[in-house]
DNA sequence: TATGAATGAGCATTCATTCAT
DNA sequence: CATGAATGAATGCTCATTCAT
């Protein structure tokens, strides 16, 4: 039940937008009452939270799951496989992307898109530890946090917006370009 | 009149939120009746989207006003001397950042953030153009949109999340690095 | 609860006028909600609405009652019964017509008052055709909405204005000569 | 100014309907500011009456100039002509007609068209009064109520809903035979 | 006289939440 | 457990009227 709730807001989320988000429509996507909304959430923003949970929580899988099969093997495939990893991630639901990147207050998006990036941080600054001859920037908390957010960004805008004259592999070619020379500054 | 209504609009949005942004509370806040705002306004968005342009322009101006300064002097100075800057512009006014940023769905800054984005950009692909030397990046477009958005973003979240282990010299020094080795690369 | 509004609604009308037929009003005459009512009307005209329908069903019930009862009765008689339950119908709710024939704009009534029309006149006009020898008119759906139409304003203006000098009895005569004199001429 | 005034209500009636007769519509469409409105008029309605009270009259007047023009000539001429006089003066600003007989409540009408319907009504009762042979009706001033709410609704409701079937000429037929057949009976 | 900015009560409508059944 | 009718505060907005200038 909590199933189908969670997956009537998914649904109402993308095809009618956040405005539309009421406990009213999201019970009727549910083939539910909206009393029975609150015998399993305790609010409405609950099951909203869950929505966006588990959309962030599915792209730092994938980005972490990339992450860990190539533990061992930093370097520009790694980086590139990685922020490929993303990009995908990210377009993989494009249309829930853009609800929750854009409709969405920042805030409600705050807490699980920290965890992602602080999940994904330390995995890099992890790496960055383990191996100090692949960064010459001192602080590898600080490098961490800046790679992160600045590709992220990146990948997020590109997905989103689709700028023109910049492919894919172009998008690519210039996070390894900004990661590498990062690194080697 | 307009101003006060505006500068009230500002008022109930750092003090009360984004959700507390109603026209009786602004009116109330202005010390006018809820009608004189549509005296001066069409609607209730014309408001608050005054004070988001507000907010970005000055931004922005801050942003392009540096770099001018720095006309003909490309390199590391500009560089940290625009990151400044523009930390600066954040800074000035963080708690309406943090409702504008974080409070506000993103589409509602979306065009003025895109007119920001597109002033520094223009300015920085000139800057690349004139001086081909300063970059082995292959697209200058492309280059500037990278640069924007990164830095950007960087920015965004250091004033906002402030960071623990990240000093403003320290960010600067990153970004420095970030945008010096990029070009490099 | 439906019934509770509706009546809410013509007490509403009937006691404060048209001007003071606000959802709010209404609602409170109910002993409900404002927000009960959209439970069971899509919004506030479809309340007007069906007061409205209701008054004018009930009146074209009634004369259509009458003229059903003496089918193959054509004459004087039938005309003065049927006049007579158009006056009765008229006088039962004297308070509800006065507003709904003078503070309602015509339009609002428009479609019923022209379906109580339309089905008076196609009885009408089917008796005609039926007992030619009982019309000397041309023409029998021109004859119907003549007589439809002068008897209705007569009968709806004398229940409102009361005319000094005009029994109920005067009136039925008159419009006995009326319509007599019209079908022989 | 006065004249202005009038003609920016009237204008604003036609263009826009009676929901839209607003005092800032008003004022506007008069070159004046709305405070100027209250120099002249005490209320809004005081406006609209004017409007009102000037096509009734306008009417009435037609009317009753072919009225008088057929003195001492009572018969099937002075009918038609009356009729066709009645019918060209409601025909002359059908626009305003519909607004002023759809969209207002009939009770602003109330005065002046009871003042045209009287006007008329009494000609009506004087004529009959002079040549008592032609009415067989017994009460003069009951006949003429009759005939001038018959033929006012009957001329009324076909400038308005133009009915199809019933040609002009057809129209001042059946009036004919109304008022012939009626008096005659 | 003329202005027009200011008023503020009032409107129709929505929707997260509750609770008796 | 599930229901869904009922709630009622809150919303954005209008417009006839006033009154200081």
């Amino acid at each position: 039940m909590v199933e189908r709730i969670v997956a009537a807001g998914r649904t109402v989320l993308v095809a009618r937008g956040y405005d539309a988000f009421s406990t009213n429509r999201v019970a009727t996507a549910a083939g539910v009452s909206p009393g029975s909304l609150y015998q399993y959430f305790p609010d409405k923003t609950a099951i909203l939270d869950i929505v966006i949970d588990r959309y962030w929580e599915e792209v730092a899988d994938r980005v972490a799951a990339s992450l860990a099969d190539r533990i061992g093997d930093f370097g520009p495939t790694m980086v590139r496989d990685t922020a490929d990893a993303l990009l995908s991630a990210l377009e993989a639901d494009r249309e829930l992307l853009r609800v929750v990147a854009e409709e969405l207050p920042l805030q409600r998006n705050r807490e699980r898109r920290a965890a992602l990036e602080r999940r994904v941080r330390e995995l890099v600054a992890t790496y960055l530890a383990a191996r100090p001859e692949t960064s010459h920037r001192p602080d590898g908390a600080v490098t961490a946090w800046v790679l992160v957010l600045a590709i992220e960004n990146l990948a997020m805008r590109w997905v989103l917006d689709r700028p023109a004259g910049v492919s894919r592999e172009q998008l690519l070619d210039e996070i390894l370009a900004l990661v590498g020379g990062y690194l080697a500054a």
